[in-house]
DNA sequence: AATTAAATACTAATTAATTAGGAGTTGTTA
DNA sequence: TAACAACTCCTAATTAATTAGTATTTAATT
């Protein structure tokens, strides 16, 4: 027996839907170029992902002259979620304020980033008390 | 060309590590009496993990008895810290308020949690504030 | 039209991750 | 002590993930 397919994004998936986020949409050698900042990487090795991205419903395809071009279906907000969710599961018994708590107790979150936070938590709670969402 | 291996502890290997920061201290069969209650897993399947956890280095081989008992050398705070890590890395731009940021706005964490972490960064940002960490 | 460039489609190879079997060893018990 | 049970060690098999090559098609340009 062997592993199950990952329920959220690959790694190299992730590389590649990153730029199509940024760009909105982008041709295999336009993803190609904005991945090859950081990591080479051959335009056919760029095409089949994008080829399993557009099988998992991930990306669509779209004809632009004689050559594709992709733009994303799922959301970075989405994807993020979806790691998210499956991090919390595995990692932290599925409970979200575990995370929640480690992030502030043993992380290395900066000072100001607190602030941020708790500004951002002030909000939230308002607005759910304010819909009983 | 193929994958680098996990800088974290896999899916399995975490599986795993839970029952050792459980128990404190068990065997192969002990492990796998406890992983069992999810998961079927095979006697040996449980001893190859433990095997390759202890060339990994994450946990300890102590022979008790005929048998071996294991114990953690690694955390759980150390293996959160390792997999939040990883997953800012990746999928939050190394931006660990993008993750906070995203905790808040898009994930379905719950009123009542909100108000712990609401807690929970008020103390924080007590404690930094006096130690100027 | 022939050569060249670029894109696609298909195939393949490598390694990590997961799972487990079988051989051999050691200790227990009838 | 012979049978049996439990454990260890080694090996293997399967599938996901990653990477890229080759062959073919399509289009552009001289």
């Amino acid at each position: 027996m062997a592993r199950r397919p990952s329920s959220t994004l690959t790694e190299a998936e992730n590389r590649i839907m990153e730029v199509l986020w940024q760009l909105g949409e982008a041709s295999v050698r336009e993803v190609m170029d904005a991945i090859s900042q950081d990591k080479e990487q051959a335009y056919t090795t760029v095409q089949t992902f994008l080829g399993i991205l557009k099988d998992k419903g991930f990306v669509e395809q779209i004809k632009n002259g004689r050559a594709f071009s992709y733009r994303p279906l799922l959301s970075r907000a989405e994807a993020r979620n979806q790691a998210l969710k499956h991090l919390v599961g595995s990692v932290f018994g599925g409970s979200t304020s575990a995370l929640a708590q480690h992030l502030l107790k043993d992380s290395d979150i900066e000072a100001d980033e607190l602030s941020i936070l708790e500004a951002a938590i002030d909000a939230a709670i308002d607005k759910r008390g304010e819909t009983g969402d």
